[in-house]
DNA sequence: TTAGTATATTAGAATATACTAATAAGGTAA
DNA sequence: TTACCTTATTAGTATATTCTAATATACTAA
């Protein structure tokens, strides 16, 4: 923890509550704090529907606990945990998703997103 | 930490992020977390009406949060870190209030709620 | 008992949220 | 270019949430 967690705002903490304080977004977050995902691994994993799992990231973008990087047709989220020491300490807090709803790295090559 | 927070379900911790994803109540669990306050205490310090007080209360309550004791008229409320190992962990992640905004020992005699 | 104080509950209005369906936008590859 | 794949955005609906105002409940003390 090189930057105090105490340092931000209460404002800012409650944001952070209220945006993982939804089950499906704590799920993705959950998701993400195991490995770095694309849109539409997400959406296969969760059983969301698509627009529903880009506007659940965007709110976790918006309040700074993901980033994304583009891959060709894929964007690909993962946890904001070096720049945000919030991350980190929520990540203490929840449950790890067992490993094996993961797509394997074979059937992730991706030639047609078939998650 | 003796009991893992991480044994608890991610419903429940969504519950927990989502009742303290409202500025006004986290607000309340960080006065709890220095002090046991009463609701008319509460309502004082924090401007807030005092039905709202009452329910914000309500709601950590039902998440686990806070407990209660009964003294006289007055109702105190706590924080339940004796029962709850996510409050410790939460309480971590939240900035402190200034210690001058609760009311002084002399002034907390109750002879009438005057804060 | 009655009056007064502290807290909880209820009803209702205004606002916020999560989701679906449809469409737009950005990229790839033939 | 066109067809296709991935992701984002928009509009609209159903539901949830927060707050105020009014009232009810619980306790104390005269």
């Amino acid at each position: 923890m090189s930057q105090s967690v105490k340092n931000q705002s209460i404002e800012y903490i409650a944001n952070v509550m209220k945006t993982l304080g939804d089950q499906n977004r704590l799920y993705i977050f959950s998701l993400l704090s195991k490995h770095e995902l694309c849109v539409c691994e997400i959406t296969a994993i969760s059983h969301l529907s698509q627009s529903n799992v880009s506007q659940h990231l965007a709110k976790l973008k918006s309040a700074g606990l993901v980033k994304e990087r583009r891959d060709a047709q894929w964007i690909y989220y993962s946890l904001n945990s070096q720049k945000n020491p919030v991350v980190s300490e929520i990540i203490k807090l929840i449950p790890e998703p067992p490993e094996n709803i993961f797509p394997t790295a074979s059937s992730g090559n991706h030639s047609t997103c078939k998650f």
